[in-house]
DNA sequence: TAGATTGTTAATCGATTAACAATC
DNA sequence: TAGATTGTTAATCGATTAACAATC
């Protein structure tokens, strides 16, 4: 079932690639040639006929009573996120969530290098964190052009992130990944993904809510 | 329409929920008295009819014409989500990314209080991060059991991260925010909730793709 | 009153799950 | 061959959107 490209793509399906790839890394690093989808939902705590379609996006086949091979998993889901050549990105915004950002090494399995940091602030520019050195947001245009970058990590405190970003879509980026709370606002073709932690931590709460509800119902 | 409280909660619109609640305060700074739906989504760039139905599971109820009282739907969202009393939470593993979640200001508007570090590296205990000294894990289950804490903020490397979640349900804790790849096991009544960020990163990585195709076969 | 907005029921849409033939 | 697994079509489920009466 090669995926209609007239209809847009299942987002749940390709968030959950990520989590087969990380597996089947560690499959292979195994030494594990083949694996089944009942294999990968088994450990993944998800249904196989959900593994085995979202597995068909990337126009992998299988074979019957085998599997997939895992070599050819980890090539096909790569190649269908783009995660096979490296993304380049510059960071805006050294502050305590920014730094962590240049310093997470867990990047590297997706292809993403944050190549420069910008702040705004004087007495960061010039510093060095985790070895890269803190850049004045005067240079952030002109680099961006001269050096074709189409995405811009935000991690800019919330009053300027649309600012920002403004300055971001208008040098020429073409996606923003935004780590600010703030609903941003960009022109045509640019693409914005939020990583909402307090929509993350609203389902947790809640939960936990649910569970303490229970246990003073229902207590030893 | 108050939510049949036998069917799952919506976690879709439970996500949302913070996206408003972040507005209505900017709102409310600005001396907004009431607001309607309509205003809401177009703010957010969302569908009226789906603002009005995740406010509904506040128990919310507006007066037509009018709309919600700002501040009544405040008071609404935050005690739906349990956000009106201080979640208390100890987090392990204070490298580049732990810090950063110690450091990061943003969690108490969801009142979530970090009040311990821990980490296993010797040369990192008893250091000082953003104001809070970093604790031994050998302390950790003890401090768990006599503080009741609940929450576990989960930042280390993802070999130990099987390891320290089965310490934090082991001590009592009945929540886990992953911010590790692991998928976790747990027992019986603990909640985990995992930030997925490779997930999301994914998404953008698609989409850009997407504009770029999109680009190169109609160029300028 | 007229018009806008809420609350609710019904229709649509998309994602998940089930069923099953094809295949190694 | 027998049994397990894939690929695909159909059924179910849940979330989103539409329709509309009630109300201020």
């Amino acid at each position: 079932m090669p995926h209609d490209p007239l209809r847009p793509l299942p987002l749940p399906s390709v968030r959950r690639l990520p989590m087969y790839l990380r597996y089947l890394k560690q499959l292979e690093a195994e030494g594990r040639q083949v694996v089944s989808c009942t294999h990968i939902a088994e450990h993944l705590n998800l249904g196989s006929i959900q593994v085995r379609k979202d597995l068909a996006l990337t126009d992998i086949v299988g074979r019957p009573k085998v599997g997939y091979e895992t070599r050819a998993l980890i090539e096909a889901i790569e190649s269908f996120l783009g995660w096979n050549n490296t993304h380049e990105a510059f960071l805006v915004g050294v502050g305590s969530l920014g730094s962590a950002l240049l310093g997470y090494g867990g990047f590297q399995d997706f292809g993403l290098s944050i190549i420069a940091a910008f702040d705004a602030a004087a007495d960061k520019v010039g510093t060095i964190v985790h070895g890269k050195e803190i850049l004045p947001m005067d240079m952030f245009v002109d680099l961006v052009r001269r050096m074709h970058m189409n995405i811009g990590i935000l991690a800019v405190p919330a009053p300027v992130a649309q600012g920002v970003a403004d300055l971001m879509a208008s040098s020429g980026m073409l996606a923003i990944w935004n780590f600010t709370p703030v609903k941003l606002t960009v022109p045509a073709p640019v693409v914005v993904e939020d990583v909402r932690m307090a929509a993350s931590f609203a389902v947790l709460a809640k939960r936990l809510g649910d569970v303490l509800k229970q246990r003073s119902l229902a207590p030893l």
